[in-house]
RNA sequence: GCCGGGGUAGCUCAGUGGUAGAGCAAUGCUUUUGUAAAGCAUGGGUCGAAGGUUCAAAUCCUUUCCUCGGCUCCA
């Protein structure tokens, strides 16, 4: 029995191997298509192609899985040969994509290999199965996009076709349907069919509206947020929505996120811009008074939401919207406090996640790159990372490095959870700048009676509330846990005769803070406990004649088909204190 | 923004040039129900929008808006 990590470069090779059958199959079909690359990625394998003026869709793939299955049958190896760049070259003449890969391997002084297989021969440095005609069998082609040569907007779109390969049927088949239930949990597909939140074209793209139970849940969630950092010393403010240009000059902003910012307003003469962060604005909460170092570490905390303008085809319900709510936060510290407060808020970041079961989340810890434009100078920087890695090494955490990923004044660290789909999402963040307290000069008093500049380290640990909830509501599949449920406690009466009574819970309910609704309407039980099941709402309350009588209810759980009867009282006292379990720390 | 799908009733969808449909939901009536769908009836649509072709357009063409999957970008 092969190990996992056998097994999973087996099945790279096996996928890759696949990727060379698709372009065998495409270039068969359709000739005068140009190849440029076909790798195998986490779930599957993509051959990206120039079809020219031709254009195909999903409608082509049975054909083109039909040559493919044509095709493998003469595939008995894959054959390695050295080539010559000048015969390599020669190979694919009129293909601009590879001669650009030939070139750039050549000058690396690789050595270029191709690996033919039937009359299929393609620029490949290797990883593939042996007798495809007897391995290459399970596999799918499941979508079209276009993506860029090179991954450059500024280069041509090319045609991407997505397909996957296991080693039986079986397993293939358990992936597509897996697929299939993920889709079930789709956020945007649970929040029409629970009511939680909508889209209006009147309103404008990517712009939320939050429906009355989806705002519950955000509303407990930012109550949550709110309870638990006033606990840690948070103190929450409330800032505008707008701002005047020259605020967002001074932080950098503007010179350097623009393209993300909405234009600016005339007001009165003078410019404003639409807030895309809150930090200058903590930044004057921090200012309006002197501080010496006994007021730091100084915790300015905002639910705040923010506008920024992001691509039409990046918008994806929750998950990127161009108006999101951050549960922000600036830390004011002294640059000895800042390695604590880091790892302080690092701890938070993973408690919450942990309490709100997620675990597999990756950490990421974003620095520089050598293209993008940033504030300040090397030594800054420098400083600022030694900083960060001082923290996740006393937390002991494990995390990637993503170059490229810092925020413009400092480097961060991020908390990456995957959705229903499998794909990866910047949830929490967390980020030292040394940057902008300078830029504002920004100071306190020290011990020996000197003025010094603090250090902000600015903190997201939800992220956006809509993308968290977005993948929060994947994540329970819209059954959420009793704290968040817009509605906690449905009533179901059995006939008219109950009402009354099932009326007098409701109240004692609602007086309790319990979220609660009744179902009163003229049908069956079964109809009634269908709808509620649907609902997803945690507890269903049975009232008939039974009850009335005994003064009970009869509970039944969402998650299980057996009821029981219970007093009132000691139901409301269970669910409370269910309720008081799950929502704190 | 780019490539490729899609937009028909509140929802899920059928309808390929000849009078807009189904199921669910809604409303009314009957029934008064005991643990995942009672029965009957009724209402509901400028077929995303605008223009065009045609005797005739949900259907064909053009433009545009929104949306989905990717790419790029990012919380």
């Amino acid at each position: 029995m092969a190990t996992s990590n056998q097994s999973k470069e087996y099945l790279d090779n096996l996928r890759h191997s696949c990727a060379h059958l698709l372009a065998a199959a495409v270039l068969e079909l359709y000739p005068s298509v140009k190849r440029a690359i076909g790798p195998s990625i986490e779930d599957g394998f993509y051959y990206d192609f120039d079809f020219g003026g031709v254009k195909i869709s999903e409608e082509d793939f049975p054909k083109i899985e039909n040559k493919m299955k044509e095709l493998v049958k003469t595939w008995k190896s894959f054959e390695k040969k050295n080539v010559s760049t000048e015969k390599a070259k020669e190979f694919y003449k009129d293909n601009e994509y590879k001669i650009e890969l030939i070139e750039e391997f050549s000058k690396g002084g690789k050595k270029l290999t191709f690996y033919q297989s039937g009359n299929y021969s393609d620029l490949c440095r290797g990883g593939h199965v042996d007798h495809p005609d007897l391995r290459l069998k399970y596999f799918r082609l499941l979508s079209l996009a276009g993506a860029y040569w090179r991954g450059n907007e500024k280069n041509k779109m090319l045609t991407r076709i997505y397909g996957t390969c296991f080693q039986t049927q079986k397993e293939l088949d358990n992936y597509l349907k897996m697929l299939d239930e993920a889709k079930k949990r789709d956020h945007k597909k649970l929040g029409k069919e629970l009511e939680l939140f909508t889209f209006s074209s009147e309103v404008g793209q990517g712009l939320t509206i939050w429906l009355p139970k989806g705002a519950v849940i955000r509303r407990v969630i930012e109550d949550f947020m709110v309870s638990e950092q006033t606990k840690m010393g948070y103190h929450h403010v409330y800032s505008p929505h707008i701002g005047q240009k020259t605020l967002w000059k001074k932080s950098g902003h503007w010179d350097l996120y623009k393209e993300k910012m909405y234009s600016p307003m005339d007001v009165d003469g003078t410019e404003y811009l639409v807030k895309p962060m809150t930090c200058p604005m903590h930044i004057q909460s921090f200012e309006f008074k002197p501080k010496s170092y006994r007021d730091l570490p100084y915790k300015i905390a905002e639910i705040a939401s923010v506008y920024r303008y992001e691509q039409s085809g990046e918008l994806s319900g929750l998950l990127r919207v161009r108006s999101f709510t951050q549960d922000d936060a600036h830390i004011f510290c002294t640059p000895e406090q800042a390695v604590d407060e880091f790892i302080e808020v690092f701890n938070f970041i993973k408690k919450l996640y942990s309490s709100f079961g997620f675990n597999d989340y990756i950490i990421r810890l974003g620095i520089r790159s050598k293209k993008e434009k940033y504030l300040g100078n090397d030594a800054v920087w420098q400083k600022a990372e030694k900083k960060i890695l001082e923290a996740l090494k006393i937390s002991k955490a494990k995390y990637i490095v993503s170059e490229g990923d810092a925020a413009f004044y400092g480097p961060k660290v991020d908390f990456v959870i995957k959705d229903a789909l499998g794909r990866q999402w910047q949830c929490g963040t967390a980020q030292i700048d040394f940057m902008l307290p300078e830029r504002f000069n920004l100071e306190y008093v020290d011990s020996d009676g000197k003025t010094k500049t603090p250090v902000m380290i600015h903190r997201a640990p939800l992220g956006s509330l809509e993308r968290f909830l977005g993948i929060l509501i994947e994540h329970y599949s819209g059954a959420f846990p009793t704290w968040l449920s817009p509605v906690q406690v449905k009533i179901l009466s059995i006939a008219e005769r109950h009402v009354l009574y099932a009326n007098t819970i409701v109240n004692q309910l609602r007086t309790n803070g319990l979220r609660v609704e009744l179902n009163d309407k003229n049908e069956t039980l079964g109809n009634k406990i269908r709808d509620a099941q649907n609902e997803k709402v945690p507890y269903m309350l049975i009232v008939g004649d039974k009850e009335v009588v005994d003064n009970t209810v009869n509970i039944r759980k969402r998650s299980q088909k057996e009821s029981n009867n219970i007093k009132l009282k000691e139901f409301i006292k269970n669910i409370k204190k269910e309720i008081e379990e799950k929502s704190i720390l």
